[in-house]
DNA sequence: GTTTGCGGTGGAGTGCACTCCAACTCCTAC
DNA sequence: GTAGGAGTTGGAGTGCACTCCACCGCAAAC
């Protein structure tokens, strides 16, 4: 008889969200105290449960970082969305100019990577003559 | 009257190689200390002297730097470089796997990207409606 | 009722890649 | 001859993003 499920819902712990973020605990809370997480919801005995919108926003978090976005930066973005609605143009504002950043990295590693590919042509080719 | 120039022939300072790469004076003694660059020549009061086969290496150094390979691994790959001919196989390799990561990581990158694309849309969406 | 295990806190420590500094040495120009 | 400027060295310091640690609390398992 499963019961319709009370108020905790469907939350998770915070090695739960670690395997499912490939984030440490330790990491989990650094950006809970950073702020870059806004404070989570706890259990009676005070230990975090992550419900689906704290992890729909780590994942975004997460897209932010690996696009190179600095700690600060994603501070900054996440003390805006704390803001609130009046905060939006802002927010579009840095993510336009993060996308912008993120594309001549893009470029750079495209480029880069061709100077690459020339040198692995001209390794092999000194290979190839035994 | 400009004379045949002497032996010293075409070879910069150490802060005319920091403009020319965008690294710092510090920086490139810094990888000299490391071995990421070979002992370069020096003048006759000790000051270093880049020749143009120091500044294709380093040209070389910045791409393998640029596309995320770490001081430990192009020390790896300059001490390879120091055993001659002989190595070129291992240079090789390294090369190889070093462009698998770069393409893993642009790819990555390019996910990311259209995932930021999404949230643009969703806050200019948010915006349009006045 | 105590062992086990997960989680909490504050704060110290780590690894990487630089970056800065003090003290000294050379030229070059005045 | 001395003041200025560029460069030398060894070693200390910095900023970032974690990562580790000691010590404590709670709850289920035995």
């Amino acid at each position: 008889m499963t019961s319709a499920t009370p108020l905790p819902a469907e939350t998770l712990s915070i090695t739960e969200v670690a395997e499912r973020t490939g984030l440490s605990p330790d990491t989990l809370r650094y950006y809970e105290k950073a702020g870059l997480i806004s404070p989570v919801g706890r259990s009676t005995s005070g230990r975090r449960r992550y419900a689906a919108a704290d992890m729909n926003w780590i994942d975004f978090l997460l897209r932010l970082r690996d696009t190179g976005m600095s700690i600060a930066d994603m501070q900054r973005f996440a003390e805006l969305r704390r803001g609130g609605a009046a905060t939006t143009a802002d927010r579009l504002a840095m993510l336009r100019e993060h996308r912008v950043r993120l594309h001549r990295r893009i470029h750079g590693l495209q480029v880069s990577g061709r100077a690459l590919d020339d040198k692995i042509d001209h390794y092999e080719r000194l290979l190839e003559d035994t």
